[in-house]
DNA sequence: AAAGCGGGGAT
DNA sequence: ATCCCAGCTTT
């Protein structure tokens, strides 16, 4: 069977990205455990929020709720009161009530599938995703911001990003790229990649390993004014 | 498919 | 002033 043009991409692309995550990836107090309650909080509160944003709150909050059965067994008010400050407070809420139902519902023992972890309140299929793959290392595909403007360059996905159809390829794509192992960290590395190069104003093109292969590079190389067309 | 949900930082 | 951010739930 000979490799496709779109297959050499895929894998140029899979193995560059552990590579420059061996050497470039960034240390985040969430990576320094595989815990799963402590990986889906540190999930939960950086959703649709900035990493330097939660860095804070993710000590704060562990510190006050060590363990799921801290956070099962705490009162909704005072957690309410621990999210102050991060916005978005139905995530609260709903990680309040996750951590209840996998109390109740799991014994204390927290699902590793991604199909029960999407049944736990507020955690969706990027969330699951992570916790699937962060904190059990299965092989389980994430879609963010980052990885979807990754994604959608290099593998030049025209449309507009939010439309189900282009979603699908997206999520397709990410399942596709993923090694047989070193799960965590590609999942970790893509994003960090999105945050660090390939990002949303001013991606850092000159300095990128998937200059190459990449479908949405800047076009010259002229100074200041930088934009990708993706 | 689209709206609603917070708030801070960068441009 | 506008865009962006480790999204999810509800309509």
């Amino acid at each position: 069977m000979v490799q496709r043009p779109a297959d050499q991409r895929l894998l140029r692309f899979r193995r560059r990205l552990l590579r420059w995550f061996s050497r470039h990836g960034r240390s985040l107090p969430w990576r320094e455990t595989r815990d799963p309650y402590k990986i889906l909080v540190s999930e939960v509160m950086l959703q649709q929020t900035q990493v330097d944003r939660v860095r804070d709150f993710y000590d704060r909050f562990l510190t006050r709720y060590p363990t799921v059965a801290d956070l099962a067994s705490a009162g909704p008010l005072e957690v309410r009161e621990s999210w102050e400050g991060l916005g978005y407070y139905a995530r609260a809420r709903n990680l309040h009530r996750a951590s209840q139902a996998v109390m109740t519902e799991h014994r204390g023992a927290f699902p590793t599938h991604v199909e029960q972890l999407v049944a736990l309140p507020g955690i969706g299929r990027y969330t699951a995703g992570a916790v699937a793959s962060f904190a059990f290392n299965r092989r389980a595909p994430i879609l963010d911001t980052n990885v979807a403007r990754v994604l959608r360059r290099i593998f030049g996905v025209r449309g507009d990003p939010k439309s189900s159809r282009v979603q699908k390829r997206l999520w397709r794509l990410a399942e596709a790229s993923l090694p047989r192992k070193k799960i965590w960290e590609f999942n970790q590395g893509i994003m960090d990649f999105g945050a660090m190069i390939c990002t949303a104003r001013n991606p850092q093109c000159g300095t990128c390993p998937m200059a190459d292969i990449c479908r949405a590079p800047i076009s010259p190389p002229l100074p200041s004014r930088r934009s990708c067309r993706l």
